[in-house]
RNA sequence: GGGCUUGUAGUCCAGUGGUUAUGACGUCGCUCUCACACAGCGAAGACCGCCGGUUCGAAUCCGGCCAGGCCCA
């Protein structure tokens, strides 16, 4: 009969929402506590299979402190601000939001994204998750933007905001600034350009590019300073071809000599390293992109996109004669990772966190945090090493927490709202005056703060609107190692800078989940898989268990085997218990006499104790592992045959000595794979009658019991299973032999000879006393 | 290009110096035995990526190479 795994878990899905279980907050000691900082999932669209494999881990270690009698705060959040959220809605409700008025625009975000949170509630309810989702905060809410807001005007306080004009990364396509969080590099293959520019004097020289578009632009040539042509033409302005300008040579070590032609244009703006030459050789300032992304020359190119521009520009080179050669080649390319978009390069006014101060501090910050596994440290320190500029906080987006600041019209100063009246919306609230000279006539500012700005407090979100009690530095953050970069580090950032700690104690890393062939999962390839589908087909205890088959910090591929693997787990389960509830229900007194028992108990401690270690140390497969093992082989495969004879045709004190060890077994083993499967463990735990939830607080003994019989008793296990070899060499179902004779360097006690027969149902079995192991078929 | 990481039976995954390398999926026998055929018992299947070194002894430590992955340029 198939298991009816769908309803059982739906049964108990709702029993733990009826039942109003607080699984946060009043269960536990308050002074054992342990928290989880959850990276508030991205509303946009759909939950992926990384969700359905990283989520489980902070859920087993959260489930686990509880039986341990810890408190545990597990505050969760959904991020619905920002870039990603707005795009989404943007494209659920195929708005075109350049056109619509913001008011309309926040509207509609808002409610798509409440929306989609319910869906995702539902979701994680579904697979099992015991995060406190009642009180469940959004980074977009009300107290969230006073949270960031407030924290934003104490940066302003401490000096570590402040506002700048200089060059920015800008995405055309988002048309806002980014920060290098946002920056992804990918290989593009390009046409390198060879163009020659002349001189007046008829001198030439070649140079090549892959931004042609950026031609009118252009300000200089550069060679490499040990370039010999630097000294040849040094002198010389030569002229922009299809523009006629007259731009200098220049000499600059950053010009790498053996690529393209050795010389390339600098323009006002074409990468970072043409604005690092422009800037450090003081050339003219030609600004020909605008804010959207479109360019202005004043030529062919006006008002044309980057790419139209560029093929174009292309056309007119060739047409004209003056491309000299065209090179496909393959460079990295900056991009935006939201929209895959080569990023321009702009100046504006912007918002920043200073943070190039504290590379030496945050590194030894990340020191102070342990790293599960410690090597992944190292990514976060690369990092740190390899920034560049300070963090770009101001946004020219809509969806976002507005930046709390206006600007004074008479004095020019910064004006702050006082922080009571937060949250405030500068686009919308009036009546505020500038502090300094009275005025009213203030500008409000537009921008709104980077997603990040807000990601990067989630332990402040979780601990303020979660209602959780204050406890900084939380114990654990668990996160996939693709956001090290991004929300690891931001954190550890704003921890630092607001209150002068780390943010948790240890870190968890996860890895990635693949297709069964190891490839990325993506849209464009159709190999997308869904967690809820998975659920549907396997259930999610057996998702959990496949979350929990390698270590956590392995990519994993998302395979049907270990799907499988994790389901049998769960029928399995489900009839050992089935077998163990039958027995009669009593408990143990004193001392045990059955060497099965005492066997049993034995290992049972010892296994314990190993599950134990390896869950306090985060290593949730080897917990995993450990009662496979013991459940599988010793208690099922063993454990459960011996006792079968036992308490049908025991003594009346083996009869019940066995039922009470059986079912208080069967319920610590329970114990031991509630975290990992809660819903089987749960309808296990009520078939044995408990009384109470596997889950409440509650954890089976260590002590090491009856050790030595557990070392005897083993050779008697052996022995079993070399008679049990013998008979399947036998290919017979017919008994077509009398009983064994078994030679064996241990000889078992009677009892023991007892429990061999009756386990294998040999009534046949004689006995010897020998030098070697050997077993011989009676006839 | 730099850093980190992985490479174990057809497949997946344990194992970090010491006897015949763990387990699962799959395969092949036997068994529908009274919890479970989504099972039990048993069997076959691994030059532990390749080369070299350290060591009495290496899947395990070191170096090089090859092949994946990720992060950063």
């Amino acid at each position: 009969m198939d298991l009816d795994v769908d309803q059982i878990e739906r049964k108990w899905e709702k029993e733990w929402k009826n039942n109003g279980k607080k699984e946060s907050a009043e269960i536990g000691d308050s002074k054992r506590i342990f928290s989880i900082d959850t990276p508030p999932p991205t509303v946009s669209g759909s939950l992926h299979m990384g969700h359905a494999y990283s989520y489980p881990h902070q859920d087993i270690m959260a489930r686990y402190k509880r039986l341990r009698g810890f408190r545990v705060f597990y505050p969760f959040g959904f991020d619905n601000n920002g870039l990603a959220t707005e795009r989404f809605v943007e494209k659920e409700l195929h708005l075109n939001i350049n056109k619509m008025e913001l008011k309309d625009i926040l509207e509609a975000c808002e409610r798509v994204s409440g929306e989609a949170i319910e869906k995702m509630k539902i979701f994680f309810s579904r697979a099992g998750f015991s995060a406190d989702f009642e009180n469940a905060y959004t980074t977009y809410s009300r107290e969230s933007w006073k949270i960031a807001q407030s924290m934003f005007i104490d940066l302003l306080e401490m000096g570590r905001a402040y506002r700048e004009s200089g060059m920015t990364v800008t995405c055309p396509t988002c048309r806002t600034a980014i920060s290098q969080i946002e920056m992804e590099d990918q290989e593009k293959e390009t046409d390198f350009i060879y163009i020659t520019f002349k001189s007046e004097s008829g001198r030439e020289i070649e140079i090549a590019t892959t931004r042609p578009e950026m031609l009118s632009a252009c300000v200089a040539i550069a060679v490499n300073k040990g370039d010999r042509r630097l000294k040849e033409l040094k002198d010389e302005m030569f002229f922009v071809p299809i523009y006629g300008r007259k731009v200098p040579l220049i000499g600059d070590e950053r010009v790498i000599m053996d690529k393209g032609t050795g010389a390339e244009m600098i323009c006002t703006f074409g990468d970072q390293n043409d604005y690092a030459i422009w800037k450090d050789h003081n050339l003219e300032l030609r600004k020909i992109l605008d804010e959207r992304g479109l360019i202005h020359d004043d030529g062919p190119l006006e008002g044309m996109k980057i790419e139209e521009a560029r093929k174009k520009i292309k056309e007119i080179l060739r047409s004209e004669g003056l491309e000299n050669k065209r090179e496909k080649i393959r460079h990295s390319v900056n991009t935006h990772e939201r929209c895959g978009t080569p990023i321009e390069i702009g100046v504006s006014s912007q918002w920043y966190l200073k943070y190039l101060d504290l590379k030496d501090e945050l590194i030894s910050q990340g020191r102070k945090i342990k790293w599960y596994p410690e090597f992944m440290r190292v990514r976060y320190e690369n990092w740190i090493n390899g920034l560049k500029w300070d963090w770009c906080i101001s946004r020219q987006r809509n969806l976002g927490i507005p930046i709390p600041v206006w600007y004074c019209n008479s004095c020019g100063s910064i004006v702050l709202p006082p922080k009571e009246k937060l949250p405030v919306d500068p686009r919308f609230d009036r009546g505020i005056k500038c502090q300094k000279c009275g005025s009213e006539d203030l500008m409000p500012e537009k921008d709104v703060l980077d997603t990040w700005f807000t990601s990067s407090i989630s332990p402040t979100l979780g601990m303020e609107i979660g209602g959780v009690e204050k406890h900084y530095p939380m114990t654990v953050r668990f996160q996939g190692h693709d956001i090290i970069t991004t929300w690891a580090f931001t954190t550890i950032y704003r921890s630092l800078i607001h209150f002068k700690s780390v943010p948790w104690e240890n870190i968890v890393i996860s890895g990635n989940v693949f297709d069964s062939k190891g490839e990325k999962m993506s849209k464009s390839k159709g190999n997308v898989v869904y967690p809820d589908e998975i659920i549907t087909k396997y259930g999610a205890d057996a998702t959990r268990l496949w979350a929990s088959s390698s270590s956590i910090y392995e990519d994993i591929n998302l395979k049907d085997q270990e799907l499988v693997r994790g389901r049998r787990t769960v029928v399995k389960i489900y009839n050992a218990v089935k077998l163990v509830s039958s027995l009669p229900d009593a408990k143990i007194h004193g001392e045990l006499k059955l060497p099965f028992n005492r066997w049993m108990k034995s290992s049972l401690n010892i296994t314990v104790k190993k599950v134990q270690e390896a869950y306090d140390n985060f290593d949730i497969s080897r917990a995993r592992l450990e009662t496979d093992n013991l459940f599988w082989n010793s208690f099922c495969d063993n454990y459960l045959e011996m006792i079968k004879y036992y308490v049908q045709s025991g003594t009346e004190d083996e009869k019940m000595e066995t039922a009470a060890c059986a079912r208080e077994f069967a319920a610590s083993i329970m114990k031991l794979y509630a975290p990992i499967a809660p819903f089987i463990t749960e309808e296990a735990y009520s078939m044995l009658n408990m009384g109470r939830s596997v889950h409440s607080p509650g954890w089976p003994e260590t002590e090491e019991e009856y050790s030595e019989d557990r070392e005897d008793f083993q050779k008697v296990i052996d022995i079993i299973d070399a008679i049990r070899r013998e008979r399947s060499k036998l290919k017979s179902s017919r008994q077509a032999y009398s009983g064994f004779s078994v030679e064996w360097p241990f000889l078992p006690g009677e009892k023991c000879q007892e429990i061999i027969r009756k386990t294998l149902r040999e009534d046949n079995i004689r006995f010897a006393n020998g030098e070697i192991e050997k077993i011989e078929v009676l006839k």
